[in-house]
DNA sequence: CGTAGGCTTGAGAGCTTTCAATTCATGTGG
DNA sequence: CCACATGAATTGAAAGCTCTCAAGCCTACG
């Protein structure tokens, strides 16, 4: 968890976000995108391995995820870490620390992200005169919810091997969602097996075992400190699990 | 799970509702209080076991909780049963049903419940030109968001005890923050060791004899088909855990 | 009085953790 | 360039936790 201090980038205009080529991101009105590049105030840069908000924090920042992975984790104080979610492109993170008295996740960068930053004191100017921009915020959070669904079925009543499957298929339906291939090359996801072992719930000893499996059955490849999915059919068959059919969703 | 037809009862007015002088709630202006009276269109009922709403459903109706206890889930196809969370008094259900294509969860009632129904074609109006009530719409989704993080913090990471003492603890806080005391009777969380099991991700037998070191060491008290909490704070040190401290909230 | 649902218990099999080492690639300072 | 430290992945073995199987008990209810 490295402590540097973030680096500020300048602000770049909303139309022109690369992100929002994005076919899977609903079209914006003009009207709607001069409010959002008004919200913005400006772009961070943060490293891997950096944490961008911790439990506790009253009042956070607000951003949305232009580049990179994140993750948000929990800690109980004799160390052990649940990782409770990735956060990816087009993810709206630090909402809750508005809402609730207090940021009650930490979030810590996977790769180096590049976050937008927005105003915070403007939350209620947008529900009060943006209320498509006020439902999409809802419907994020809603999907958030229901993400967080389905990692509890995983966790709680898949085998093993099961909630494996099922966490890179998850992942795998979430990048491509967001970023086209990088040139002929595979997707990697960027894990470590202790990221792994904390998202599953396992010791590290365990998860290596069974991605282990994985890797013998065809299933995945592993690299160092990173996954490529190699079935994916064949994931989402041992997981039993489907991406969810979403149609176009907001980007704030 | 019965499948009896819900008994639909009379609607009452609003500003009426026995559970808006619970003094964990918000007060509502005249002008909210007159919308979310529009908005409502009746009241059901669904006695113990009923399905409130199934997995797949598309457009299901918006309800809040008014009295009685319910839990959402979810099931793999041979049957494993993941509990998400329990539903009580004041809480929103069926708005993922709206923003998403269709519902990803089943809730089914805990005990005997009834359900504040909304016309569901005017929650567009709503955030049109109620922003506080959209605004508290966000709020209640985050607040779920926050409750499912901690319970995967839990079923990832706690010991089987630390994981039943924090189940306990977190209902115990739930309902006190909407009921008042039974008349110097102890409250009882209504629930079954299956309840249990399928919300921990344990089997019965591990679940049963689980409890079973709990009541021996004095902290809860197993009755048929339902728990009593004896000692709320040996319950927090247990699990490393303590409720939330919430203002007050908001309730549709 | 018989049945059903919910709670208990013991025992063996199977899954997961912890402990202890080892390998390998990368990066740093001498 | 080499020696050394570090982070990540791997492996075997024993201890500990959890599951399944198999009964049995008890109460409510028709």
């Amino acid at each position: 968890m490295a402590t540097s201090t973030p680096a500020i980038l300048p602000r770049v205009s909303c139309d022109q976000c690369p992100l929002r080529q994005c076919r899977s991101f609903r079209d914006f009105s003009s009207e709607e995108l001069g409010f959002v590049h008004d919200f913005k105030t400006g772009e961070v840069s943060a490293a891997q391995g950096m944490s961008i908000m911790v439990e506790g924090e009253r009042n956070p920042q607000l951003y949305t995820v232009l580049s990179g992975w994140g993750f948000r984790y929990k800690i109980l104080e004799d160390g052990r870490r649940q990782i409770l979610n990735y956060v990816l492109p087009g993810d709206l993170i630090g909402l809750q620390g508005h809402l609730m008295e207090e940021m009650q996740h930490s979030i810590e960068a996977l790769t180096r992200m590049t976050l937008c930053i927005f105003e915070r004191d403007k939350l209620p100017k947008l529900f009060r005169h943006h209320p498509s921009l006020a439902y999409d915020i809802t419907w994020l959070a809603a999907r958030e919810e229901s993400m967080l669904d389905e990692h509890l079925l995983s966790i709680g009543r898949r085998s093993a091997r099961e909630r494996a499957a099922y966490l890179f298929a998850f992942l795998d339906a979430r990048v491509k969602s967001v970023a086209a291939p990088p040139a002929d090359r595979p997707f990697i996801l960027p894990l470590t097996q202790q990221h792994v072992a904390d998202t599953l719930g396992f010791s590290l000893v365990h998860t290596n075992k069974t991605l282990r499996r994985l890797v013998q059955q065809g299933l995945i490849r592993w690299l160092d400190r990173g996954c490529e999915v190699l079935d994916t059919e064949r994931l989402y068959h041992v997981a039993e699990w489907r991406p969810p059919k979403e149609g176009k969703r907001p980007f704030i």
